[in-house]
DNA sequence: GGACGTTACTTCGCTAGCGAACTATTCGTC
DNA sequence: GACGAATAGTTCGCTAGCGAAGTAACGTCC
């Protein structure tokens, strides 16, 4: 039943580092390093639960929102290639062909190819499109407001920067092979 | 005010919130909440793709690493019940009816059915499953050491505190709606 | 100015996973 | 002890997404 209430000060990344030390004495494990990581990850699951939920409650599944919602807030709001998009939301262009289908179908984005180079398809977004999305929006982002505002505002700032260094940090490596 | 762009440079995280914010003036929208949650989301995603890179070596499927993972580190060591996989690996019981197909299949794990409970089916792993999960965990985690050993020894454990009573929070407002 | 590589997107075959219906076993109650 | 409810797992139909191959348009170089 309550797991965490009862033993306070424990939560399951805690309970995760403990098993997972009991069974590797012999390997290089860092119980703050696997804390960290493991916690992350159970945030990010639960912000993806919550923002499932929240959509879904405007009638659009997880992967529309998130791909109106790339269109949107780039630099060009509405307009975008579908590589573009692609990148941007780290699927494949196939995965992208069949958002965008799915959109399409639904009337939330429009395809027209382009008039200079007629390889280049461009995604813009509809009134429909915007609509719901700002709806979305409306509703979206409290779980996450409820879970990060448990800190108080210099201790988000604190969280930020140490989550920066370490973002930075993929970036740089990120940009190294390519 | 120290906001987390000011000194060392901007990350996609900094871009994202500025862009956003540009269009959202109207609406509830805190720099520091987004922020963290974004970092979070871009972090643990270079975590996954470092694991499927890493397991990869060893002929392991991300999902197959989980799974046996998972069937590893619990209370008791190499044994367990499809359903209490499926809830710690937040997949649906069809979904783990597929894992544990493909790992028996490969021979990694073994099914038999309860014996006072014929309904339950007892999950054990096989020689050849405790083999293959130790080669990959040699060889993973690697990539998480490196980005989060960016930070000190004390930044670590000041990150996981911030982290921490986060997923408190969560966990407890997961447990009152059951 | 035509052959060849490149670019941008789509189509195709396949896989993992979900939700819902189904099967088999056990528990509870009278 | 038998019948209905509950539980554990699997099967089925379907969807999103990947990787690879395909298609169409553009660029280039001789």
């Amino acid at each position: 039943m309550a797991k965490a209430s009862d033993r306070d000060g424990e939560d399951d990344a805690d309970r995760h580092v403990a098993r997972w030390r009991d069974h590797w004495i012999d390997v290089d494990f860092d119980d703050e390093v696997e804390g960290a990581v493991v916690r992350m990850q159970h945030l990010v699951r639960h912000f993806r639960e919550a923002k499932q939920r929240a959509v879904a409650q405007v009638g659009l599944q997880a992967f529309e929102y998130d791909t109106l919602h790339t269109l949107m807030i780039r630099d060009t709001p509405g307009h975008a290639s579908p590589t573009d998009l692609a990148t941007d939301l780290g699927v494949s262009p196939a995965g992208m062909t069949g958002r965008l289908d799915t959109l399409e179908k639904a009337g939330y984005v429009g395809r027209t190819v382009g008039k200079t180079d007629r390889r280049r398809v461009e995604v813009e977004i509809t009134d429909a499109g915007a609509d719901i999305w700002r709806q979305a929006m409306a509703i979206r982002g409290d779980a996450e407001d409820q879970v990060v505002n448990v800190l108080s505002k210099k201790e988000q700032i604190a969280l930020n920067q140490l989550l920066k260094r370490m973002t930075l940090s993929v970036e740089a490596e990120g940009e190294q092979d390519h």
